[in-house]
DNA sequence: TTGTAAGCGTTATCAC
DNA sequence: GTGATAACGCTTACAA
C-alpha cells in the first residue's frame, strides 16, 4: 500500500466534503452551489490544504494564464527594467512571466518559440533580432522595437521623433556642427529610426550631419575611436554636438573624447538614447532621450492579452522626453557662443 | 461541424501515420520501436507540425520543466545578472524559469509561493524577506542569502569572509580608523554576516572601529549624512576606512563625502559589497568585494534540481574576491603616508 | 441545484 | 515490438 505523498486533489476534497467532484469544481469557479454544499466544500479544502492544480485546469480549459517574455539580455539596464515592468504588468492581470535570455541568437530566439509554444503560453512578447523567426499564427505574439508584418504587432518608442527631439535639443543648446553615432545589430530594425529622425531634423535646419554607423557583430565600440581621432585631434573641433543612438555609446564616446582631451560638455554635447537611471546612484549615465519603458510594457502586455485580436495596431510609438544628464550646458548657453 | 483550429495532437499524428497512438508517444520518448514505425510517425508528425504539448505532458509525469526564481526587483544590477544567470543556467538543465518580482513585499512573497505551487513548477530559487514563508514541504525551495532551517538549503556568497576580507584590504592599503556603515532590511540576513567579519578582523587587529546600521524601511541613505558630517565636518577626519554593506551604499557615501569636500581615496578609503560592473560603461562603481554570481546561481539550480534531496547542505557559501574600483588607493600606497 | 461522465493530450501498463 | 486502455486532475455538458 503506497502512501499518497502528492497533494490532495478535488476528489479528495470531494470526498472529505461527502459531495460530488463536480460540485467541488464549482465552488472553487464561482458556478452558484447550495450556501451548505459551499461551506463544507471550503471546509474540506482547508482541512486538507487544498489548492487548485492550475496546470490540470490549463490542459482543459486551453489557458495557462503564463505569458513569456524574450529577451536578448536582461543584465542592461534597459531591459532589466523592462522586464520588471512587464513581470509587474503581466501581474497586474494574474498572469505569470517565463523569461527567456537570448543573448541576440537568433538560433536560440526560434527554439525559445517553439518551447513556448510546447508549454502552451498563452502569448509572447519579444525583444528579438531573428528576422525570419517562425511563430504560430494562434499564439499571441507582441514584437518590441522591431517590426514583422502587419499581422504582428510591434510596440516601440517614438524612435524617430526622438532623433528629431536630439537635433532640436542640440540645436538650441547651440550646436551647429553634427554627427550621429551609432552601433548596433546589423538587423534594421524600429531602433534605426532614431538616426533617421536625427538626420531629417539636421537637415530641415540646414545643419551639417556626419555619420558613422557599425555592426555589432564586427565592430566594437572602441572602433569609434578613429573617426573620434580623425576630427578632433590636434585641437581640431569638427563637431560640436553628437547624437548617439544608446547611452551606452553616448558614455563611451564621452570617454574616448576626454581621454583626447576635449571637455564635454564645454566643446561638444552629448545626447545619447535610453533614459535608464543607473540604479545604485540614480543618476542619468548622459544626457539623453528617455524611453517610456513602464507604458511600453504596460502597452505590450495590453495588446498580448487582448481578446479581440482584428483591429490590433500594426505598429505603436509611445512618446520620448529629453532629460538632461551632464553631457549637455543646459541654463549655460549663454557662457557658450 | 466545427473547424479544429487547434493544433494537432498525437492522435492526430497516429491517425495520419496509420499507427497507435502508444507508437507515437514512444517515438517521442525515445523508447524503441520498429524503425519503419519511426519513420512513419516522424515523416507524419513532420507533415502536421506537431510538437508535443508539455502541459499535458506535465499533468501525467509531474514534472513541468519548470523552475520559479523570487527576486524582490530586478532593476538592481546585482539582481538582473542573478537572473540572468540563473536563467541560463536552467536553461543548461532544460528548464524554463517563471521570475517574480515581490518588491519585496512579504505579502507578496507568499502569494507567489502559492501561485507556484498552484502551477506546479518543480522548484523555488527564492530571494525573500518573509522571515515566516510557508512553503510545501515537498516542492524543492532554495533560498539565496538567507537562511531559513537546516532544511531548506541556503546558498549565499562568503559575506563574513567578505567583511574579513574587506578589513584586511583597507588595512594593507594604510586604514587605522574604520567605520562600518550598513543599511537594508530590518530582517536579518546571511548579508549582516559582512558587518560582523569586518568587526571581527578590525578587532583582531585592534584597529578601532565605528559602526551605523540603519533599516531601510524607516531609514534612507540620506540618513547616513548626520553621521558623516559629524566626523568629517570642519577638517575632522575620524575615520580612513569605510566598509560599507552594498556598493549602493559605497557610492552614495563617496559623493556625500565629496559634497562635504573630503577626497577619495585620498583622504578615505570606501569599500563596498556586490562587484557588479556597470553594464554601461563595464566599470566597477567603487572598490568592493565581488559575489560570485555566476556560480551563485549555478551551485542554486543544481541544488534545487538535485534528486537525492537528503544530504543537501543547509548552508552553502561561495568565496569572494576583492576588486580595487577607484575608491582605494592602491599602488598608491607609498604617496599616501 | 447536484451528481455523472466524457473528455483535454499525455504516459504507462498490459495483454497480444 | 505493438496497440488498446486506464489513469493524471480538472471542466463541463448533460442527466437526475
Amino acid at each position: 500500500m503506497k502512501v499518497k505523498s502528492t497533494s490532495p486533489t478535488m476528489k479528495d476534497v470531494a470526498r472529505e466534503a461527502g459531495v460530488a467532484l463536480g460540485t467541488v469544481s464549482k465552488v472553487f469557479n464561482g458556478i452558484p452551489v447550495g450556501e451548505s454544499y459551499r461551506q463544507r466544500v471550503e471546509e474540506a479544502a482547508g482541512r486538507l490544504g487544498y489548492q487548485v492544480n492550475q496546470y490540470a485546469r490549463g490542459l482543459k480549459t486551453n489557458k495557462t494564464y503564463t505569458a513569456a517574455l524574450i529577451l536578448p539580455v536582461v543584465e542592461h539596464p534597459y531591459f532589466a527594467v523592462l522586464a520588471q515592468q512587464v513581470c509587474m504588468a503581466l501581474r497586474r492581470r494574474n498572469y505569470r512571466m517565463l523569461l527567456y535570455v537570448t543573448g541576440s541568437d537568433p538560433e536560440a530566439e526560434q527554439q525559445c518559440i517553439r518551447m513556448m509554444e510546447q508549454h502552451k503560453v498563452d502569448g509572447i512578447i519579444g525583444l528579438t533580432y531573428n528576422p525570419g523567426l517562425e511563430v504560430d499564427e494562434a499564439l499571441p505574439f507582441v514584437s518590441i522595437d522591431r517590426y514583422f508584418s502587419p499581422s504582428v504587432p510591434c510596440v516601440a518608442s517614438d524612435n524617430f521623433g526622438g532623433g528629431q527631439l536630439a537635433a532640436e535639443k542640440l540645436i538650441s543648446l547651440g550646436c551647429r556642427r553634427m554627427a550621429f553615432l551609432r552601433i548596433g545589430s546589423p538587423q534594421t530594425g524600429e531602433v534605426d529610426k532614431r538616426g533617421s529622425g536625427f538626420e531629417q531634423a539636421c537637415a530641415a535646419r540646414d545643419i551639417p550631419l556626419e555619420t558613422l554607423r557599425l555592426d555589432d557583430e564586427e565592430y566594437t565600440i572602441e572602433d569609434f575611436r578613429p573617426f573620434l581621432l580623425e576630427h578632433f585631434s590636434g585641437g581640431k573641433r569638427d563637431f560640436d554636438g553628437i547624437f548617439c543612438n544608446t547611452d551606452s555609446l553616448a558614455c563611451h564616446v564621452r570617454d574616448m573624447l576626454a581621454e583626447m582631451g576635449v571637455r564635454v560638455p564645454e566643446e561638444v554635447q552629448i545626447i545619447g538614447f535610453d533614459g535608464v537611471p543607473d540604479y545604485l546612484s540614480g543618476r542619468l549615465p548622459c544626457s539623453t532621450i528617455v524611453q517610456p519603458v513602464a507604458q511600453l510594457a504596460e502597452t505590450s502586455v495590453n495588446i498580448l492579452l487582448e481578446k479581440d485580436r482584428t483591429g490590433l495596431p500594426s505598429l505603436l510609438c509611445l512618446p520620448v522626453s529629453y532629460a538632461a544628464g551632464g553631457t549637455t550646458r543646459e541654463g549655460e548657453f549663454s557662457h557658450g557662443e
